[in-house]
DNA sequence: CCTAAAAAGACTTAAACTGTCTTTTTAGGG
DNA sequence: CCCTAAAAAGACAGTTTAAGTCTTTTTAGG
């Protein structure tokens, strides 16, 4: 259970793969895709969410590609993650406040919240640079 | 994402409503399906995995039931949540050795531990006994 | 204009989730 | 020995999510 889709999996394997590129150089989508070993086109889709939130910023037509739109020091698990993933709810009961009438009296919802807690604090203590051994 | 399902929310609340209650007497499903807003057939097949594992024990027949398999401060979160949902495995790498043959150098195999061992001491070190406050 | 590449959107298949319904087994009481 | 209460077991079904695929469109270089 708390599994990580193959979206997600391969999110990270993509974005690890391009953090270990030179950045100043655009990368492939069919270079990354290949490399990291995960289809093309759900790849693409990926891309294109980390590219909307500026995660990475692409280039268009002949001679395009992919570069991080940070520094890989500056990027955390964490964000990438969740970018393809949504904000990570252990239960329904944390993940807005309101959601659940039980959360005012219900003993296990600080349980819950303090699982959150963990995970993203401890996502967030890794970076792109970590993972990519550059 | 990593969220709980239903099922698992609805085996939390059941149980620990069976907590709340006097452990000599043994307690109708109607009541706990009630009690905890569940519907009754759904938490039948959860209470059925319960008792296949010895969390609860269960009596058939008139004057049937449930009662709680240990005591309450002997049966943690952990026990119930898995009981129901599976290990907790938060990418499938940590699911079982060799099940990823990236993990010997994927840098981020380590960290996926670290996030299953975190989860699982939470649940842990929370008892029913503590989420029944008796 | 031609080609390379990403963006966008429609579509599909399979699996998982969230149940319901029916039948069977077990046990107690008259 | 029945009748009833209760859980166990198994089959079934609707909905949602996951995991892709396919096609068309936009953008940019040469």
């Amino acid at each position: 259970m708390m599994e990580l889709t193959r979206k997600g999996e391969y999110a990270v394997r993509g974005i690890v793969y391009l953090a270990t590129r030179p950045g100043d150089r655009v990368c492939l989508l069919s270079e990354i895709a290949e490399a990291v070993d995960v289809p093309q086109t759900f790849l693409a889709k990926i891309f294109q969410q980390f590219s909307k939130i500026g995660l990475v910023r692409s280039y268009r037509g002949t001679g395009g590609g992919f570069v991080l739109g940070r520094p890989p020091e500056n990027i955390s698990l964490l964000e990438v993650v969740e970018a393809v993933e949504g904000p990570i709810t252990p239960n329904r009961c944390v993940s807005a406040p309101g959601e659940c009438d039980r959360s005012s009296f219900c003993k296990v919802h600080p349980v819950w919240v303090d699982v959150q807690a963990r995970i993203r604090d401890i996502l967030a203590s890794v970076t792109l640079k970590d993972l990519s051994g550059r």
